[in-house]
DNA sequence: CTATTTTGTGCAAAGGTTTGCACAAACTAA
DNA sequence: TTAGTTTGTGCAAACCTTTGCACAAAATAG
């Protein structure tokens, strides 16, 4: 049951494999009569272009390379959906790589996907990433890159992100106006942008209300559940602790209202808390969440777009599209 | 920065390509002074031979192709990473693929990894799909086959699964050994085999407590979180409803404690709740659900293996496995 | 009726690797 | 010395497709 080849038509049709090839591609010095014996019997063999022979002769895979820090992060498998979608529209594979966070991996896959040659790679970056080469090197050969969500400032290179410092103020904001004033801030790794990127915002919704911004609420985590618990429990237990807190994903939320249940206090009366991603589990979880909506197979969609229109492009400047979020309100802050 | 190829080593060196290729692969009849000069350059180049052209010529890809209804079940995203993980070990690529719970899209996908000659194909199938001739044309070619979890009985493939007869029977019995009487099904789609099986544990668990079978309870659900629910408020509207409900999956039991909460009814008190596959939001639900607890990142490794064992042994039998479950009580039943 | 253009097809190279076969040189055995 | 083996390397094909160039035949122009 071997697969068709060109030369199996040639042959059959006492013609060169250029021709089939040319008649199959409707080349126009192709005559009308040879086109039509051509792709009739390629039809009948059920003949498939071998792709393998193809990207060789042609450089180009058709093939899109993904890395994200981990496809079980609803956030990420949405995103990974939106990609595709576009990519299957355009007659394009993708291939997805996880990073599990890790910087190791992530400049695997890196090498895995440029030697596979992928004409593209659409990137969120690896919690602990906080160096930059490896994509240096893609855009160094010329292979079209766009980031999503953990973007790399440092890097000319197209992305599609939302507004974090906003979307942040916003969701510290609406704990202030619910009777917070000591709001504890579950931080993500400092050298994601991103996360930064909210750190700013959760100053200055405190500036705003003139709160004072105290360095002891601030924890960092990966974005690990385990670390998510084990900074909430910290901050429960310092001298001082928060009446609010906002987790930068709602991961390190949910992390939260396990610690804050083990420790017997109530959400939202003894601590209010909102989330960031409107993950699944934030409507499923008592309380649910209060968190920031926003549109992750949208994301994927326009990072697509943006990749696909530097396939047609090459030279275009480095593009970038912020999308919009909302906050969701519910029972994890006073009413 | 173009990549360095054989020809450009051999050019350099004075050599043919094929002496520089077999110098590369330690190839006996190389003298160990040529070895020595090859490697040296190819390593200062940072020679990386192009895995396009090995592909063609030596009609194998070293990758390896995954279809899986959703990449973003955490059940398929965890056998993704046990798949990946033995993949990598191996020195394969791993190409992943959803087919949405469609059956046209598992054709599609089937297609797709056909043509790009991935060397096996590990699937888990979708919802939908009742025919299986695009799996048995995976098997005419010759391609190595494994499926895992939703795995297809008409065929003659390796399979890895949990007994799901066992696993549901054992679910059953502790509703009603909690005090459970008449026990709803919330059912997978009627032509996926382990959907049966649940089923028929069900049944047998029934049965070994001379309860009455009774068809009403039993609802068949696409996977859907929809569907779920529509069909838990068909029981419980239903003239007798249920004391218990046992769902054959942990969304469905979401969707169902979705459901229940709707109406007012208490779990356990009023119904009773089992799940299976120990999500992650089955802890973090409230109350924590009951369910049966796997290990898919297991089951993945072992699928993996199988395929590589049929990579060395092209003719051997098809290999069953069935791997371990466990009761993992919590608080979504009686005590 | 010649000169030029158009039309239809084939040859062969290119893409980069692996490998069977051939061949020469060096070595071994008698 | 001769025959036979071993050792080291190169040629060329194969994997399959695409495409620049060449060429002959047909069509058109003048």
């Amino acid at each position: 049951m071997k697969p068709v080849t060109l030369r199996e038509i040639a042959e059959r049709l006492n013609v060169s494999t250029s021709t089939v090839s040319r008649a199959l591609h409707d080349h126009p010095r192709i005559s009308s009569a040879t086109k039509r014996a051509v792709r009739a019997l390629a039809q009948e063999l059920n003949f498939q272009p071998n792709p393998l022979a193809m990207n060789l002769r042609m450089q180009r895979t058709k093939t899109i390379g993904i890395i994200v820090p981990k496809i079980s992060y609803p956030f990420y498998a949405s995103a990974i959906t939106g990609i595709e979608s576009v990519a299957i529209q355009e007659g394009y594979n993708i291939v997805i790589c996880q990073s599990n966070e890790s910087y190791e991996q992530e400049v695997a896959n890196v090498r895995s996907l440029l030697l596979s040659r992928v004409d593209g790679i659409v990137v969120s970056l690896a919690g602990e990433t906080e160096q930059y080469d490896h994509f240096q090197e893609v855009v160094n050969r010329g292979v079209p890159l766009v980031f999503f969500n953990r973007t790399c400032p440092e890097l000319a290179v197209s992305q599609v992100v939302i507004d974090n410092f906003a979307a942040a103020t916003q969701a510290v904001t609406s704990l202030i106006q619910h009777g917070c004033s000591r709001i504890g801030l579950l931080a993500g790794p400092s050298k994601i942008d991103i996360s930064n990127e909210r750190l700013r915002g959760y100053r200055q919704a405190l500036a705003q209300y003139q709160l004072p911004f105290d360095s002891d609420l601030v924890a960092h985590c990966d974005y690990s559940e385990a670390s998510g618990f084990a900074q909430t429990v910290r901050l429960i237990q310092s001298p001082d602790p928060p009446d609010g807190i906002f987790a930068v994903s709602d991961r390190l939320a949910i992390a939260a209202v396990k610690a804050i249940k083990e420790y017997n206090l109530r959400i939202p009366e003894d601590i209010a808390l909102v989330g960031f991603n409107n993950d699944p589990v934030t409507s499923v979880v008592s309380p649910p969440l209060t968190t920031i909506d926003q549109n992750p197979e949208q994301m994927g969609e326009t990072a697509a777009q943006l990749l696909f229109r530097q396939f047609q492009e090459p030279d275009a400047s480095a593009e970038k599209i912020v999308l919009k979020t909302r906050l969701l309100e519910r029972n994890s802050v006073k009413k």
